[in-house]
DNA sequence: TGCACGATGAAC
DNA sequence: TTCATCGTGCAC
């Protein structure tokens, strides 16, 4: 992979080792996990291949009593996971046709979670990966991973070692206008400047 | 059992 | 602004 001369300052070329998130990064408040989590690599083996994505835009969704998280339905079978421990995947299908992904955040019951928006290909990723439901559909996440343990070998989300700066900006959520003034929070983070962001 | 409505994306 | 398309939650 050639990092390619003069390209724009807001794609990541450094890929280091690999250290895959421990159960603790995820037991933390969903707003410090969804910040922490953006220049971090979402990585997903399927069919004999690893797809690597960057994280950058992430949404943060605080419990149940934040109205735009599903998790303010209750315990339901839709969002059994969202109140499971944290470092596990909350994956849905909406409107019938996309897949968005979740991180499960906080320890058990407190069902917040952080859904990614988009990634910055970095490894065997094909397709438009800008927005929650293109980013499932190019790194092959589908309903099958909803539940799955991110500290698992296939499915999980690694530091590559990258010590770049970040600037982050903070934005309202997208497409909970809903949810009252919880649609005001500024709760979306992403990477100043880098070309994957699906809404800048 | 029926029905309204999405944490979306693409076309018009 | 409209629409594709279907699982979920809740009303009846």
């Amino acid at each position: 992979m050639s990092p390619g001369v003069g390209a724009a300052p807001a794609v990541f070329y450094h890929v280091g080792i690999m250290r895959k998130l421990p159960r603790v990064f995820y037991d933390r408040d969903a707003v410090a996990v969804a910040r922490a989590l953006l220049g971090k690599c979402l990585v997903h083996r399927s069919e004999d291949v690893e797809r690597v994505g960057r994280i950058v835009e992430v949404e943060a969704y605080l419990g149940p009593h934040d109205l735009a998280a599903h998790s303010a339905k209750g315990l339901t079978p839709r969002t059994r996971v969202m109140f499971g421990p944290p470092g596990h995947a909350y994956v849905y299908l909406i409107y019938g046709m996309y897949h968005c992904m979740n991180v499960v955040t906080e320890r058990e019951g407190r069902a917040a979670a952080v859904l990614l928006r988009a990634v910055e290909p970095v490894k065997n990723v094909e397709g438009r990966t800008q927005g929650p439901g293109l980013l499932c559909q190019a790194m092959h996440i589908d309903k099958r991973l909803n539940g799955h343990d991110l500290l698992s070998e296939d499915f999980h989300i690694a530091d590559d070692g990258s010590r770049r700066r970040l600037t982050i900006v903070k934005r309202p959520r997208i497409g909970v206008d809903y949810s009252g003034h919880w649609a005001r929070r500024l709760l979306r983070f992403y990477v100043a400047g880098n070309d994957f962001v699906s809404r800048p």
